[in-house]
DNA sequence: TTCGTTAGGGTTATCGATAACCCTATTCAT
DNA sequence: ATGAATAGGGTTATCGATAACCCTAACGAA
């Protein structure tokens, strides 16, 4: 490999100057910066960033990780992430943590050896707490995305997920439901508690009792899990509609009960969090409180590099993007 | 940050005696060993890997550069690949060029100065000749994935595309269709062109005459046009159906149609390369030659990692997967 | 003429870790 | 008892780049 030493031995300089050359440091005469420069060209120099991180102390890498690069919500933050990044002149150390804490695990610690100035971070859950202390531990500034975790102060931008609960359940309330189940993710996630409370008020707002036989908590990713819906289903008084507190889970929730013979929205109404992307453009169907997704990732990169820059406040900051209500062909009026 | 010498310092030991306890190398005693890594603990010792690199030469960092990362074959490729890379000890620098040569220059750039010990190389097209040729001048071990680029040689892994459009045109032409259109990617990507290759075959075993008219080179992303699709339907003789050569095509072809009140698979039988994953769960509609994204990745890294340690042959490996053709309902026989 | 400035560039130490080699007590065999 | 071998660990140079400081010739002002 070449080296600022190699270019200084053929142009005749020292290294420093080479070095003052690149940085557009110091005095040289435009003469020598010329020459030093065709050197560099004509040697096809490229910095070792390795070395200059060392001595910078700072790396221009960012790390992104997020719990499943597979669902769409998580793609389209991936891409707002990086093009946010790319914009601002920083790298993308990329991870994906599976929804899983060892994993999760793992990322913090490859994170903290490769000294990335900065992380954009979605938690799996409550218990990455101690996954964000070993970070601030280090110093290592970040941003939360989509998911508070109790016990942590941080800048973080999430969803409202109270808020697009309570809309898509008002939504199927209007349509006359009043037997609404709730298939949802794990409560150690606080999004997941944020739905379910927002599924409650609206209930209850609507003077509709909550039954906790219609409710299921589980992972946002064990979208097969049939046994959950039989429950569910053999309720003595079922459920006419279903909220699926997001969209890996409504897909689920429809497959299985297509495969029952009921049909979606026929005998069920179905409503999910979060959008499908190419699904809903090839198919306008489900109705869904859909996030902007790339939103979270643009903005949660600029937060980030902010607070690198040291030119924010130093009081965290919450960024909270609404959702939007999409109203398709999913739900419909209760027994039309 | 602690570095080798707070630990040695606090351990009475030479900053070397550390170096050692961390790699398993030289001869420590047990009871210093303990002693260290006792230390290590209790200051929250994280190596820097910048310090490693500099002085191994190697990174343990992979770089994966695809072209889109919100298009699900892209998606699940960069999980067989991350899945295959954190279990052979990689970390994964992530790049999403965008189908841009620009962007893709950019990366390539980044990538050689993060001095990363190998690339998975997603190319946007033929002009990544260039890219790669620098990659090469400056040996870095590097895998092509997906599309082959004239005039290098190297390992790659790709679909069968050329098989791939024939099984779907065979398909067509066996429910009765002759008039077949080809809406492609550009004519310089090489999947483009096999899939025109197999789309020709196909066309003339079957003794139908190839109909230029009937075909339209763009981009993979561009599915929004629909100029190209009135070309194709104010035809004198119309095609029955239309062979999109990737997802996104299928789903802006069939918006297009729809839009013009042209049924799918009624009016128009519309088959595509590549699934749509969570779409084709909740609703498998399209008819599609499938590929394995996710073996792509995964052996890719594999191909790479054997690659960078030099535990494989010389010459250029070629593995090609077969794509899988699965029939759904997106194409019908025709008049019927 | 003489001294202070400044342009232009070089020296040296440093970032954190490791390779290659060196050093000194033991320990063991003879 | 004595030399060789070995266990256990330390020294020094190095990876590539940069910060902080130093040096010298040329020029201008007084």
């Amino acid at each position: 490999m070449v080296t600022i030493y190699d270019i200084a031995e053929k142009a005749n300089v020292s290294a420093m100057t080479v070095s003052k050359v690149i940085n557009n440091t110091g005095r040289i005469s435009e003469q020598t910066r010329k020459r030093v420069k065709k050197v560099m060209e004509e040697l096809n120099y490229i910095p070792n960033s390795n070395a200059r991180s060392l001595v910078l102390q700072q790396t221009q890498i960012l790390s992104l990780l997020i719990t499943d690069i597979t669902n769409p919500f998580y793609t389209s933050l991936a891409r707002g992430a990086e093009d946010s990044a790319k914009k601002l002149g920083y790298r993308l150390l990329f991870g994906n943590s599976d929804e899983d804490y060892n994993k999760e695990q793992d990322y913090v610690d490859m994170i903290l050896s490769t000294r990335v100035d900065g992380v954009l971070f979605a938690p799996a859950g409550d218990h990455s707490l101690k996954h964000l202390e070993k970070l601030r531990a280090h110093n290592i500034p970040f941003v939360i995305m989509d998911r508070a975790v109790p016990g942590i102060e941080s800048d973080i931008v999430s969803g409202d997920s109270k808020q697009g609960a309570r809309n898509l359940v008002d939504y199927l309330i209007s349509l006359g439901h009043s037997r609404i189940a709730l298939v949802n993710g794990s409560l150690d996630v606080s999004t997941a508690r944020l739905r379910y409370q927002g599924y409650a008020e609206a209930l209850q707002l609507h003077g509709i009792e909550l039954d906790d036989k219609l409710v299921v908590h589980k992972s946002y990713r064990e979208y097969k899990d049939e046994d959950q819906l039989s429950h569910l289903l053999e309720h003595p008084s079922p459920p006419t509609a279903i909220f699926a507190a997001n969209n890996f889970l409504a897909v689920g929730v429809i497959n299985a009960l297509r495969k029952r013979g009921i049909r979606v929205p026929e005998d069920m109404s179905v409503v999910c969090f979060d959008d499908l992307d190419l699904s809903s453009a090839l198919d306008p169907f489900l109705t869904v409180a859909a996030q902007p997704a790339y939103q979270f990732g643009a903005m949660g990169i600029q937060l980030l590099v902010e607070r690198i820059q040291g030119s924010s406040q130093p009081e965290a900051r919450k960024v909270i993007l609404p959702s939007e209500l999409i109203i398709r062909s999913s739900a419909k009026t209760i027994g039309k």
